[in-house]
DNA sequence: GACCGACTCGTACGCTGTACGATTTAAGGC
DNA sequence: GCCTTAAATCGTACAGCGTACGAGTCGGTC
């Protein structure tokens, strides 16, 4: 008669830091523990993407049976809470920018951070619909420091934390989920050039063709940092 | 032997045009329709979100078989798309607006927009999955003409476009995600003093409970259309 | 030995989307 | 009237899902 734990957290709740890789080993006789699961939940949602994570195929992977994962992990739910918030440490600036520099660390920080998401496509559509974890707080509020750093007065700050917080979550979400294959490419293409007398104007400005988007990214934050600047 | 349909579309694949709303009828006698289908799966994504949406709970408020459902529609992915279009129709501006104001005319359409989202959360987290629909593709056709109108130069064109798009989309996910019960104000209320000697500064400035999301909005694509204006 | 807590897992249940094929209904042609 | 054909409906069935439940294993302590 084991009794399961109940309140927010298994009572293996230990810190889920920072070296979270493992090999491909598709089954190993190393017990189970909350790293490991949430380590190869990663993988198999980078693999396979959110609809493809199965309690049942997670469960093969790490050699033990479906059910064992359910004294770790209260329920699929928290897997997707653990899996996302441990792709989303920040180790900080690099030491060559200097503190001078506010404009460069917030911008060095939300490129790492759209960087981290689209590393695992996954985690973008996922983070606006979950509660904030820790390593998510640490960022935003190393954003409303180095803000404050950079003169943004208080009245003001919250504003430029969120309008900072919806570009980068939109430009994102929209890369990670615009898996442009050379078919998808090409269909699009046509697509477009079908429509092209009801859209005259996206279609002769390619707008859904562009694919610079790291360049568009840090050309838009330029602007919207431009626009959010104390002058 | 009744020979399904193949193609892009079944063939009920009429225009999904402005009139679409429905009183609810739990269930009735007239026969099934795309539109119907369509209008009848909107109220049940109100009500339930976007896992509330059952194939047979759908019929049923249609007075149908499940099944019936799948003449009119290929799969249940199809009915996500149609009811996320429908949605999405943009009437224009008020004819008050001269089209001396270009800037007033994008602001109008995009917190339309982001309206339009918001009496339906679920649609917000949808659409960046999901192929853009005809009325999507026309309101960034008015966006983009709006904006050439207002001296935006062609090579800077997409840069704009594709800002304002993020910003949009990533403010009203995070609006449509954040249901701020007071039950879940409190909590997170208690959750964040509990924090407050590891993020000082967001619980300072009280981030997370910030709540005047219009205005903050507005203030935030304000500041947005100042960094993107020629200059 | 007895006991106990930590942990594992086989089985089973209810629910899902939907393939398949039988059935009903509507419309013409004669 | 009756026959044929296509459009539309739906009952049944199946595989796959998350997970509740309870039995089973293991390694310490007394």
């Amino acid at each position: 008669m084991a009794a399961k734990r109940s309140g927010a957290q298994s009572k293996r709740s230990q810190r889920i830091g920072g070296s979270l890789q493992s090999a491909q080993e598709p089954h190993s006789e190393q017990p189970l523990s909350l790293e490991r699961i949430v380590a190869t939940a990663v993988e198999l949602l980078d693999g396979q993407g959110v609809d493809g994570l199965k309690m049942r195929q997670l469960a093969d992977r790490l050699g033990s049976g479906a059910m064992s994962l359910y004294w770790h992990v209260d329920n699929k739910e928290a897997v997707f809470d653990l899996a996302l918030d441990s792709v989303l440490e920040y180790r900080g600036p690099p030491q060559t920018v200097e503190s001078q520099d506010w404009r460069g660390e917030v911008v060095h920080m939300l490129e790492d951070w759209r960087a981290s998401m689209l590393r695992h496509p996954w985690s973008a559509s996922l983070l606006p619909r979950r509660r904030l974890g820790p390593n998510i707080l640490s960022r935003l509020e190393l954003l409303s420091n180095t803000l404050t750093r950079g003169g943004v007065a208080d009245a003001d700050l919250n504003v430029a934390i969120w309008s900072l917080w919806n570009y980068v979550m939109g430009a994102t979400i929209t890369r990670a989920n615009f898996n442009l294959s050379d078919d998808d490419m090409a269909a699009a293409q046509q697509r477009l050039t079908r429509l092209s007398e009801r859209y005259p104007t996206i279609e002769r400005t390619r707008l859904l063709l562009d694919n610079d988007w790291d360049g568009a990214f840090r050309k838009g934050l330029d602007s919207l940092l431009d626009g959010l600047s104390p002058r």
